[in-house]
DNA sequence: CTGAAAGCGCTAACAG
DNA sequence: CTGTTAGCGCTTTCAG
C-alpha cells in the first residue's frame, strides 16, 4: 500500500538507487535528475520506511530509556531532556518503566536490544547481580547510567555532584548558626544518597557543630521522610535543622513537623535535594540543592550519540554536573 | 557480529525456515528437531532481530505516544498506564513531547509513521488545521485521542467524563450551602475544560444559588489560577466557593487566597479537577474530581491494539471513563 | 514435517 | 553521474 522507492523510481524514470541517493543528498546526483526525483516523490507523497533502512544500515535511530517510574517528577524531567536531545539528532526514544525490579529491567534491556536500539539510558544498575551486569557490559551498544558512582562500572555515567551538594547543604546550615543538625537519608545501598550523606558529614567536620550529626536511614520517599521525621522529633528534640537526602523526603519531613505543631523554619530549618518543581510551590518554599535534571538527560543522550557511531566499544565517559543551593524560605538564621 | 537465524540453522543442521518456525512455535515442527533448534539457539545465545522481523511482517510492535510534556504529572500518569498496557502485549512505546506545537506534532507523527508504528496515541488535535487533520485521518494506522470530544473527529477517543465531573463539583458545593460560586476555567478552546464548565453550569441551574455563577477564563496552569483568583478576590468579594477547571489552577488559587490573608476552607472553599498526586499533599489537602489517568492510558492502548490487527481501518471507538469526587479538606459547609 | 526460494524496502559497493 | 547487483535477517508461500 505505501509508496516505495521503486514507485518513485518508476515515476521519475530512473533507477531506484538513484532515487535513494537523490533523496538523501549524499552522493553527487545531477541537478536535473534530482529535481525530477524530488518532484515525483513529492507528488506520490513518498515516505521512507525507516524499518527497511534500519535493516540495511544496521542503525535504528532509536534510543532506549529505562527509568524506574516516569511518574517520578525527577525522571520526567530527565526524560524530557533526553527526548529533546534525541529528537534534535533525529533519534527517538522508547520509554520503559522498570519499577527498579531487576528482572523487569533485564527484560526491557533484551527487548530493546532485539529492536536494535543504538544506545541505552538507564538508572543505576546497582541492584543487578554480577552476571546481569556482565550481560549488559557485553551487549554491544553504548550504555549510560544515571546516578551511578562514576568509574565503578564499565559503563558511562551522568550524575549530579552529590558529594558537593551534601557539603553545600551542611555548610549552609552551619553557616546559619545551627549546631545540632540531622540528616535524613535513604537506604544505605542508594549510592547517590550515600554520596550526599558523605558530603554532608564532611561539611559537619569542618563546622563548629557541638554534637555529632544525627543520621537517620529510611525510605527515600515522602512517606519515608514523614516517618523518619517523627522518629527524629521524638528522639532528638535538640535538633534545629535537618538536611533531607531528597525533596520527597523533605516534603514528608515538613509535613511531620507541622503536624507535630511546630513550624518551619521558626522551630526547625529544612533543606532538600533535587529542586523539584514542587519545591517552589509548597509552603514554606523549600530551600534545596538544585540538580540539573534536564541537562543530565541531555548530557546522557549526547554521550550515547557520540558513542553510537563507533563500532568498537568506546571508553566510558563520566559527567558529573554541578549542583547549587537554591535559597527559599525553609531555613532561618539561628 | 550478532548471531542470526542462519547461524542457528547451521548449528542445528536444519533449514533456516525450520528454525524460524521452531522458535516461534507457530507451525508443526517435529518435537525432536524443535528440541535441537532450541538448544542450539540457547547455546549460541540467539536474539531475534526485531527490525528484520518488522520488515518482513509489516508490524513493528511499537506504539507512538505524543503528549504535550511528559513533565506534566497528568501525562506522566497516562503514559505509565499506556506503557504498562503496551508492555503486557509485547509492544513498546516511543515517547514524544510536542509542547502543543502543531508543527512539532506533525513532525512527530510523520517520523513515527516512517518508523511504521502500529498505532498512535496523542492528546487532542484541536489545534491542528483541517489539512493536517486530514493527513492524520488518512495515515493508515489507528489513532486514539486523549481528552478530545468524542465523535467530533474521525478518531477514537478516550476521555474522562468532564461534564459529569463539572456537575459533581457544582452540586457538591451547592450541597454544602454555598450560594455564590465561581468557576476558574481555561481558554475557551480547551474542549475538556469547556465541558467541565458546562457540567458545572448545569449543576448551578439545578441548585438554589442566589447569584449567577462567575466564570473566569485564563491559562489553565498554576500561574493562571493564581492570576484568575486575584482578579476574583478583587472583583467578586461575595464568592464563598470556587471550582477550578483543574488541580493546577486550584493550587494557584489556594496560593492567591492565602497570600491575600484569607484562608481555605474557612473563608473560601475550593475544589479542583484531576486529582494529581500533589492534591493530597498540599495544605490544605484538596477536594477534587478524580480522573482515572492511568486507566485512560491503558484503555487507549487497548483500543490501539485491538485495531492494529485489522488492515481495514476500524470504526472509531469512544471511551468515556467515570470520574468521582474525592473529598478532602479544602471545602467547608456554610 | 521440512527445505527452497522469493520477497519486505532500503543501502552500498561496484561497474560503467 | 547512474545503473546493477547483492545483501540486511526474517517470514512465508510453495513444493516435496
Amino acid at each position: 500500500m505505501p509508496v516505495t522507492l521503486a514507485d518513485v523510481a518508476r515515476a521519475s524514470g530512473v533507477n531506484i538507487s538513484t532515487v535513494s541517493r537523490a533523496l538523501r543528498g549524499t552522493y553527487g546526483v545531477h541537478r536535473r535528475t534530482r529535481q525530477r526525483v524530488l518532484e515525483a516523490a513529492e507528488r506520490l507523497n513518498y515516505r521512507p520506511n525507516r524499518v527497511a533502512r534500519g535493516l540495511a544500515t544496521g542503525r535504528s535511530l532509536t534510543l532506549g530509556l529505562i527509568v524506574s517510574d516516569i511518574r517520578n517528577p525527577y525522571f520526567a524531567e530527565v526524560a524530557r531532556g533526553a527526548e529533546d536531545a534525541a529528537c534534535r539528532a533525529g533519534y527517538d526514544v522508547v520509554l520503559c518503566n522498570s519499577d527498579l525490579d531487576p528482572l523487569k529491567q533485564m527484560r526491557y534491556v533484551r527487548s530493546l536490544l532485539e529492536k536494535r536500539v543504538d544506545g541505552l539510558l538507564m538508572n543505576s544498575v546497582a541492584d543487578l547481580d554480577r552476571p546481569q551486569q556482565q550481560e549488559l557490559a557485553g551487549c554491544g551498544v553504548p550504555i549510560v547510567l544515571l546516578n551511578a558512582t562514576p568509574g565503578v562500572q564499565a559503563f558511562s555515567t551522568v550524575t549530579g555532584d552529590n558529594v558537593a551538594g551534601g557539603r553545600l547543604a551542611g555548610a549552609y546550615l552551619a553557616g546559619l548558626g545551627h549546631r545540632v543538625i540531622a540528616h535524613l537519608s535513604g537506604t544505605r545501598r542508594q549510592a547517590n544518597l550515600a554520596a550526599r550523606a558523605r558530603g554532608f558529614l564532611k561539611a559537619m567536620q569542618a563546622a563548629p557543630v557541638t554534637a555529632a550529626p544525627v543520621v537517620i536511614h529510611g525510605e527515600h520517599t515522602y512517606q519515608g521522610g514523614y516517618e523518619m521525621t517523627r522518629k527524629l522529633l521524638d528522639r532528638h528534640p535538640k535538633v534545629t535543622a535537618v538536611f533531607a537526602g531528597n525533596d520527597a523526603i523533605a516534603f514528608g519531613a515538613i509535613r511531620a513537623i507541622l503536624e507535630a505543631g511546630r513550624s518551619v523554619p521558626e522551630d526547625l530549618s529544612v533543606v532538600g535535594f533535587d529542586n523539584l518543581e514542587l519545591a517552589a510551590i509548597i509552603r514554606p518554599p523549600l530551600t534545596t540543592i538544585h540538580q540539573p535534571k534536564y541537562e543530565m538527560g541531555q548530557a546522557a543522550v549526547e554521550i550515547l550519540l557520540r558513542q553510537a557511531g563507533h563500532s568498537e566499544p568506546s571508553a566510558p565517559e563520566h559527567h558529573v554536573l554541578g549542583v547549587e543551593l537554591v535559597e527559599r524560605q525553609s531555613c532561618r538564621r539561628l
